[in-house]
DNA sequence: TATTATAAGTGAACGTGTTCACTTTTGAGA
DNA sequence: TCTCAAAAGTGAACACGTTCACTTATAATA
């Protein structure tokens, strides 16, 4: 599917790699594929050769950091899934603060059902499934993993939690952020209570409830 | 500040009509100004002495439904929290839905910092207030109201809520949008919990924690 | 009625994302 | 080495949101 000959391999990386520079130095929206296109020195229709769409430049990016994060998540040291959940983010976020606002697009994007299915469309299940993967790794290897029958629920609750938390990220104009530590901090606190009250059935019985009706709207292969 | 001749409001209404009425028949992003202005029989320019972008007539039109949600607030029938909730959202919603798609791009501008505060900026905050105002009046005239000194938080806590399942409400791509009806019957069941469980002090104090947090991110007058 | 400042209204022009008909380069097979 | 189809690359043209210098209508005042 994916097979591109090394020299446009090597033209893809360029544009993209011009791109990214752009965005980080003067931003998303000041920065136009024209400025992409001259910058790497090739033509204007060029970048459309290789990325569909201005907003598929970051997309390329996201799919670049999920990757790494799935990989991070294999080597996160040891601890509860509180502790393994705030470090991903806080190093997720961290390595994405530079394209914020490129990131704010591209979610935009994905909010509209149809413009973002086309977006997502063929990628959205693999990626998707990589990374609930990636989480049900994190719950699995925590100190504090609930049983193996709740597992799934927590570590696809989680999948949700990081989109909820890149949200609030995208909104949260506070001096460095702060808001997004502050809430981090408070998901460290709130994720042991959660955790203990799945011995209790009626909590344990709703957080199912709700992973079911997220995963419904979150993956949307239709 | 807000004072158009009887001529100017006449125009600024059969504009923001005829541009509402193309987005319901035709969706947002297939209607452009040249076709509003076209339909209404006025010039290009003039619907921009009116409107400063084509975001800000959705911007209009969910101004309209605040305040119309917020005066359905006050005469909902009686109920618990959770009825009186869940009957405003889906009451809101089903008025939104043939704009859904106009409303995903007002919600990804707003996502935005900058755009969202350029947009927002001046409007933000007495709405922001009226309608937390109203969602406050809410809970306060609900059969399960909390003691006083939780009724601000749970008002608050509501008003994130609202914002929380539009989002939801504009992902959902189910038939008849049938996820965020399982959502909302989610947050029916969960809310009275919620509200028994603000006597254990530890719930209290993380759910005052967690408005606060979101306050500092929703307001945003910087 | 004549003057004139302000409000209302116009449409050409601009910038930008995107498309597409076209040209140039590449490399395998004759 | 020559041929030629596929890959890579080009840039003019288009559509649309937005801006702005300009024209026309309105109504208060002399």
């Amino acid at each position: 599917m994916n097979d591109l000959t090394p020299k446009a391999e090597r033209t893809r990386e360029l544009i993209l790699r011009t791109a990214l520079d752009l965005f980080a130095k003067q931003g998303y929206s000041a920065t136009t594929i024209r400025d992409i296109a001259s910058e790497a020195g090739v033509s204007l229709g060029l970048a459309y050769r290789y990325f569909e769409s201005k907003e598929s430049l970051i997309l390329a990016l996201y799919q670049q950091m999920a990757a790494e994060t799935d990989e991070a998540i294999t080597t996160l040291p040891a601890g509860n899934v509180a502790e393994r959940f705030v470090r991903t983010m806080t190093d997720r976020l961290q390595q994405a603060a530079p394209y914020r606002e490129a990131f704010a697009a591209l979610f935009s994007t994905i909010l509209t059902p149809k413009s973002g299915a086309d977006l997502l469309g063929a990628e959205a299940s693999s990626m998707r499934e990589r990374a609930e993967s990636a989480f049900i790794t994190l719950v699995t290897n925590a100190s504090d993993a609930p049983r193996a029958a709740y597992v799934q629920d927590i570590g696809r609750l989680l999948y949700g939690l990081h989109f909820a938390v890149i949200l609030f990220w995208l909104r949260d104009s506070s001096e460095g952020q702060r808001g997004t530590a502050a809430l981090l901090g408070f998901i460290q606190d709130l994720l042991p209570w959660l955790l203990r009250s799945l011995t209790l059935p009626f909590a344990a019985k709703q957080i199912s409830r709700f992973v079911r009706i997220m995963d419904s709207v979150l993956g949307s292969k239709a």
